[in-house]
Order: C-alpha cells, then structure tokens, then sequence
DNA sequence: CTGAGACTGTCAACCGGTTTACAGTTGGCG
DNA sequence: CGCCAACTGTAAACCGGTTGACAGTCTCAG
C-alpha cells in the first residue's frame, strides 16, 4: 500500500527534487483516495489545503458560475499535481477539480507537505521553479486568449494539452479524450462555434476528429500553421 | 547609494522574508536603473534573468503582438517585483515591461538572488507563497476573461488594481491614472468598448472618471454591485 | 499663453460567434 | 441486441462589441 502511495509521489515532477528518504517519510502520512468519473472532488472556495498528485485516471480543473456555465482549465494525467494553495494556506482554491475519468488521487495535507520542504531545503528550488513554469502557463493562456481568435486559441490549447500529456514527446500524433462541449469549456465558446473551427482545421490536415475524440496527426504541422497566422 | 539600494528591497513584498542582514548583502550586488516614461524595459522573449523590483514610478507588464495590438497584464507600482523567471533560469520572459511613467528599477542578478536564497532558506515559504499568490492572480484573471462580461471584466480588474495599488488601504476611494486605451489593452477590448461600460458604471454610481484619470469612491460597492451581477 | 499632440465622445456599419432549435449518430448498458 | 442518453451536425436569427471615421476636449511643453 505505502508501496503503492511512493511510486505515485515518486512519478510526480513536483516532488522529483526530494530524495526519496523524504518520499518514504511522507507516504504513510498520504491518504489514498479513489474516484469515479464525474465525481467532485473539490470545490471552489474551500480553504483546505492539501497536495494532490493524481494516481491514476484523469481530472478536470475549473469552476462553475452561478448560471451553470461552467470554465475547465486544463486536464491532468496521473503524476499531475495540483492544490496550489499548500504554498498560501488559508487561501481559498480558485479553481475546483472534478473526475474526467475513474481513478485514484494520492492526497497529502499540507502541513506535511510544507514540514517535509522545511526538512529538507534543498527540494526548494525545484519547488519554485515547477510553480513559475505553472504561472508561465497560466499568463500564457491569458495572452493567447486576449491576441488570438477562435482557431488560434483552440489550436494552441490542442498543442499545450499535447505538452502537458507528455512534455518529452516525439514528433508522433496526440489523442485527447475531450467532448466538442469540454473544448467549449476550456475556452470559453459555445458547442457549435468549436465545431466550425474543429472543421475548419480538419479541412487544412491538421487535426481529425470523431466521437468524443480528437487527434492531432502532426502537433509540429499545426505549430508552424498558427504561428504563421499572427506572425 | 546602496542605503536607498536597501530601502528598495526592503519595500518588496517578495524579499520581506530575508532578514535585513541578508539584504544588506546583496545590495551592492543590484544595479539602479532609471528609466523614463514608455521606454521599454524588458522584450517578450528575453532569457536573460533578473529580479526587478519597482523603486520608483510605475510600469506596465504586457506584450505586444505581431499587428501591434498590445494586451497589458497588469500595472506595478514601487514595491511591486517582477521578473519570475528568476525561478526558472532559461526559460523565455513571457511578458516584456514598459515604463509607464518615470522612475527606477532595481535589478539584482537571478543568480546572486538565487545564491542567497540558498544561503537564507527561511526565506523559502514567503517566496512560495508570493509566487503561489500571483498564480492565483492570473488564474481569477483567465476565470473573468471567461466567464463574465464586459462590464463585469472591467469593474474587477479595477477592484483587482486597486488591491494590488494598496493591499491594506482602507474602505476609501482610489483613483488610476489610465487611459481609456490602457484599460481597453488590458481588458482585450476597445477604447470605445471602454467608454460604453464605465459610462454604464458611471451612471450607477459606481465609478467616476475624467481625462486620463479613473476613481473608485467605494470600492466595497463596487464589489457588491459585480458579485449581485452573476450570483 | 498658445499650439500641437494625446486623449475623448459618438455614431453607423459590420461581423464573429452565440443562441435557439431540431434532427441525426454513436456507444454503452441492461 | 436493442434502447436510451450522451454526443454531434447544421442552419437561421440575433446581438455584443469591434471597426472606422471624425469632431471636440484637455494637457503640457515651450
């Protein structure tokens, strides 16, 4: 079991920088947590403060507004991290975290998180620079989605989501699991309006899609179309 | 030269975590650098590392894209720090800098910071939460961009300055010193765009404005306004 | 004081993308 | 194996916000 926990919070980039006495040292303090598609497991505002690295199967990031409409931020794959409020506690999620698929999160309280960092300092650096390559991200997405129009902004999030599936991937093709709706959500459009794009792209090779699927053949081919788009 | 170097850092939020004996060492590590209004500071793209903290005036983060349609993030003011990727040396600036009026930055070295920090580790958790806090930034900021409307957008990025402009200011009215344009680079939007939602604002109540210049009279009732907007 | 340049107000035309509506597919589950 | 719920394709109406254009106003440097 603890076995089990460490090989998790071993596949994690942000736990990389401690060696893995640290890991063991924190394993038993971990609780397992498995879930099922669609189930919330956090929601936003809550003040609790944990890390959770994803064990296994996939999990949304966003929020919902009042009227229903809801914004996904990006999906994580097992080994993903997130909880980000470890490093303010006290603050409230921004964002809350919902099962896209079953599986299993490996959560450890923050307190644990933050005496284990304390032990051992020398994790410190990878830990800040793990956090501003995610604030990297972040402003990114703000820019591409203040510069960019539709097509843009949906085909750089194809190659960000393609990056973040596998950040040491070859030249080869990407499959996402994603819903025309969950393409909505992630950028803030309607259904329909992703579907023209999705077709416009189609007709120009660059992606194809089915069913609750899409793949891009040849992420280098759509990177060299959307940057020549704007320049 | 170096006492004002030290009453500089001493000001930012970021290095309020090291002790005074630690600033003092760096101090004389740091270059002033004065600049005059719109010269610009740092280019999107720069890899070149270095902290920056605000001694004087103000400037604006933002970049500009290949049509010359500028997004602008945010607005610093003296104290303020910039430059993350202090914390991921090779990564690319993903913003560039311009002064926005005249002043003076001062710049200490990523790797004299760096080696300082490694020297002071107690200083870790403040800078873990800075950085983790203007993530959290950036976040709410794409979750508005996607979410809310014109007028709703614009109402909480001023709510959002002016919090950044004085963290712990009181229920008093602020006041901006921006165009109409500014806002609309910030906002993604038009300068006419602009003019359209603070007139409604305006005419609530909310805001009041003339040449060049935005005040809040009360920012609580700003704030209840938008929330009452989308539940 | 005065002029030039930056900033502002306003309006009509336009358009990208949403909304609304409905019919056709797909795939999983009983 | 067949049904149902989730997902998809398509098209017309609509609308928020941009584009473009121009005249008026303010500010500051000289």
């Amino acid at each position: 079991m603890v076995d089990h926990v460490l090989d998790v919070l071993k596949s994690c980039s942000l736990l990389s920088g401690l060696p893995e006495a640290a890991l063991r040292e924190v394993a038993p303090l971990a609780r397992v947590r498995p879930f099922q598609a669609n189930e919330v497991l956090y929601q936003r505002g809550e003040v609790q403060s944990a890390l959770s690295v994803v064990g296994a199967g996939n999990v949304r990031i966003g929020s919902t507004n009042a009227e229903g409409r809801e914004i996904m931020l990006t999906l994580f794959e097992p080994g993903a991290w997130f909880g980000d409020t470890v490093f303010s506690p006290g603050m409230p999620r921004v964002f809350g975290a919902t099962a896209h698929t079953d599986g299993e999160l490996v959560e450890v309280p923050g307190q644990d998180y933050r005496a284990l960092l304390a032990r051992y300092p020398e994790a410190y650096p990878r830990t800040l620079d793990m956090l501003s390559r995610r604030l990297w991200s972040a402003i990114s997405i703000i820019e591409d989605n203040a510069l960019r129009d539709m097509p843009g902004r949906v085909g750089r999030r194809l190659l960000f989501l393609a990056h973040m599936h596998d950040p040491q991937r070859g030249p080869g093709p990407v499959t996402f699991k994603l819903t025309r709706e969950h393409i909505a959500n992630m950028m803030g459009m309607t259904r329909q309006g992703v579907h023209g794009v999705l077709k416009a792209l189609e007709q120009r090779g660059l992606i194809r899609f089915s069913y609750g699927r899409i793949t891009v053949p040849d992420p280098d081919a759509l990177k060299a179309y959307l940057d020549e788009r704007t320049g």
